[in-house]
DNA sequence: CAGCTATTCGTTTTT
DNA sequence: CGAATAGCTG
């Protein structure tokens, strides 16, 4: 096989010719449709490494995007790799997020935001459609929050939205988005719609914003292209302007995020929107044993096909697929554990090496007990985050109201926690009194009219709180208006030190947790501090920039502390573009595994069998990413019955198993037949094995 | 106003 | 069965 240029040979050495040719295209667009497995984050990697190397590029105008931090710090990380040093730290590998942000921060002029402006999680938007819709019904919330993330990101405005709305959620969620929208205007706040929603418009509108960011991102690199939203796509097209200089790399089988608005018609808009697009297909699977590919490929191919292609693998038959069938969700986990851990020793292998997926967080739960009563470590990712914690987001509120006073959510957060004698009654009065005068929060505890709303005990607490964060904000260099005068501000860790000790935080803990809790929550805050003073060290930030960009971040990226050796506890969203020798897939049944959504749409049944068809496609897709996660060997549970809420529900095995072309047989059960004490017997013995 | 108890409620996936 | 919330008391 002869390469087209002869330089090149280090950098696609060891590639495929598929893999060579997506690398080398730089004629214009291409799409790369990567299988699973099929060795995408090196293209990426590599044809990153191209464009510096060989094509002269400078890597600040190289961009490549993704979906999670996650991803891109791993791509970041496999980038040095190839390039070395101050080539490799100058790229820009990050989040469609994080880069919406930062161009945000240097336009925000443009869409009537102030540079210091909030970005609002989940929960604080909640709370602001709670308060618009003055109801507690949660589950209305929910969907009325989900149904406005659906209307940003497929760009439908307030006044459209009114005329589309046909569900009586719709009309609700309808009701209070103008309303939503307006109030993170005025708290100068943006949802994470918006990082994306609002970087679009603005390049679309204003010119020379958008002839300046073409200029700066002369290649753009696309991970995942499959889970692009309408907004998104945009926001590619725009950066990327008529010169189309980018690569999109995706997977049709691995899109599973349509509920979160993503659409896999961005896929084919490609090619009809750029007629020169290149379509290159990854077709050679390197992590896969056959029989598990042939399992994955059968499934899958109950799903309409976008472009034809056939993953094949080099890598010998392997184990066929093993379906377990269990008695209940108790006996699963059970099961799974004793298996996993009789499975370590019998292949010499490490938990590491081990992987249980699943679809709901909360069967996590009944896993991790039977794991820690056999006393197998392991590692839980895509519960929780960090950033989710109380009292991370308790020490962000101080941050963020410092940077931001207008950020009325935060106020609320931090003027309560700690309590310090402002309750309801203050806050409601001081709400209603910014309410009519239209202004924020903070900016209402300084005014005259306030000493007539409050009795004079709660006004104190209101102003010695406002003159706290007055106080803090000046140390932070905020006070000046001038940005230049911020250079004379004190060091960020000293001001972070004295505003944890000022408010009391850790004895807070102690007084309201016990000891072991406090412990654990104190040693959170102490970890978010170390890391924004290292964040603030190594990269030169103030205390002000360090805020605006801690709320996307997530703590992966502090320190590269290696993986302890540890089963791997996941979700199946969280788990793709990860890969582990021995998957066992947990809860393959009816209603769990295709996903039992809530079925009551409004009336059209029609449109109702299409919408639950769509459903269950997607479904099968994230069935496929989870067995294409597995390299040697693959289990399959399912429960007969399942404990939910408080009945035991009795369940079928999932339609995907048969459309695997397995025996739903179950194998010769370690644990079948046994007695409870039998049962225990068994787990001593495993307890006492060698290695264990 | 803050902490406690009793009663709800409810279960998908996430930047 | 467990967690988050509402309502009550000190």
């Amino acid at each position: 096989m002869s390469t087209p240029f002869t330089s090149d040979g280090s950098l696609t050495a060891g590639l495929n010719p598929a893999q060579r040719e997506a690398v080398l295209y730089l004629d214009g667009p291409c799409l790369v449709l990567a299988g699973a497995g099929s060795g995408k984050t090196r293209v990426i990697t590599q044809k990153i490494a191209y464009l510096v190397k060989e094509c002269g590029y400078a890597p600040r105008n190289i961009v490549a995007l993704t979906f999670t931090n996650k991803a891109a710090s791993e791509m970041m990380h496999r980038v040095q790799g190839v390039l070395p040093g101050k080539a490799g730290k100058a790229l820009t590998i990050s989040t469609f997020h994080s880069l919406g942000v930062r161009l945000l921060r240097e336009e925000a002029r443009l869409v009537g935001l102030k540079p210091q402006f909030s970005i609002l999680d989940a929960d604080d938007a909640l709370g602001i459609i709670q308060d618009l819709l003055a109801t507690t019904d949660k589950a209305l919330l929910r969907s009325v929050q989900h149904t406005i993330s659906l209307w940003k990101n497929g760009l439908v405005e307030p006044e459209e939205a009114e005329r589309i709305a046909a569900s009586a959620a719709e009309r609700d969620a309808a009701r209070v988005y103008r309303s939503y929208r307006d109030t993170l205007i005025a708290y100068q706040a943006v949802d994470f719609d918006d990082l994306i929603r609002l970087p679009a418009r603005l390049l679309e509108e204003h010119a020379e914003a958008r002839e300046r960011w073409q200029s700066r991102v002369r290649y753009l690199l696309v991970d995942e292209y499959q889970d692009t939203n309408v907004c998104q796509y945009r926001l590619v097209r725009l950066l990327t302007g008529p010169r189309a200089m980018f690569t999109a790399v995706g997977d049709d089988d691995q899109a599973i995020y349509a509920w979160r608005g993503a659409t896999i018609e961005n896929l084919a808009k490609l090619t009809t929107d750029y007629p020169a697009l290149k379509v290159i297909k990854l077709e050679q699977n390197y992590r896969s044993v056959q029989r598990i590919l042939a399992a994955a490929n059968a499934v899958i191919s109950h799903n309409p096909k976008l472009f034809e292609k056939t993953l094949w693998s080099d890598l010998g038959a392997g184990e066929t697929p093993v379906v377990l069938t269990q008695d209940n969700d108790e006996a699963e986990a059970e099961n799974l554990a004793m298996r996993i851990s009789a499975a370590r020793f019998e292949r010499r292998c490490e938990w590491r090496d081990f992987a249980i997926l699943y679809r709901g967080n909360h069967q996590a739960r009944a896993l991790e007990q039977a794991l820690r009563t056999l006393k197998i470590p392991y590692t839980i990712s895509g519960g929780q985050s960090f950033f989710d914690k109380a009292e991370v987001r308790d020490i962000l509120a101080y941050l963020r109201l410092i940077a931001n006073d207008d950020d009325d959510p935060a106020f609320i957060r931090a003027a309560t926690t700690p309590k310090r004698g402002i309750g309801q009654g203050t806050l409601h009065a001081l709400g209603t009194y910014a309410g009519n005068r239209q202004v924020s929060l903070y900016a209402a505890v300084f005014e005259q009219g306030m000493e007539t709303a409050l009795p004079e005990r709660n006004l104190r607490f209101l102003r010695e709180f406002g003159n706290f964060i007055q106080r803090m904000q000046w140390r932070a260099g905020r006070g000046a208006s001038d940005a230049q005068e911020a250079a004379s501000t004190e060091p960020a860790g000293q001001i972070l030190d004295d505003l944890i000790q000022a408010i009391g935080y850790e004895r807070y803990l102690y007084d309201t947790f016990d000891e072991r809790a406090a412990q654990s929550r104190w040693q959170n805050v102490i970890d978010l501090m170390d890391w924004l003073k290292r964040k603030a060290d190594e990269d030169g930030m103030t205390l002000m920039a360090l805020v605006q960009h801690v709320a996307l971040i997530t703590m992966l990226e502090r320190g590269e502390d290696e993986e302890p050796d540890a089963v791997k506890l996941s979700t199946l969203h969280a788990s793709k573009g990860l890969e582990y020798p021995h998957v066992y897939l947990a809860g393959v049944e009816e209603g769990l595994l295709p996903h039992q959504g809530r079925d009551d749409e409004d009336g059209d049944p029609e449109r109702a069998a299409e919408s639950l068809a769509t459903r269950i496609q997607e479904e099968r897709r994230l069935m496929y990413v989870g067995i294409t996660r597995a390299q040697r060997s693959l289990h399959l549970s399912w429960c007969k019955r399942r404990r939910r809420a408080r009945e035991d529900v009795v369940r079928e095995p999932s339609r995907f198993i048969k459309e695997m072309g397995l025996d739903a047989g179950a194998p010769p059960d370690p644990a079948a037949g046994m007695s409870p004490r039998e049962r225990l017997g068994a787990l001593k013995a495993l307890l006492t094995r060698p290695g264990n």
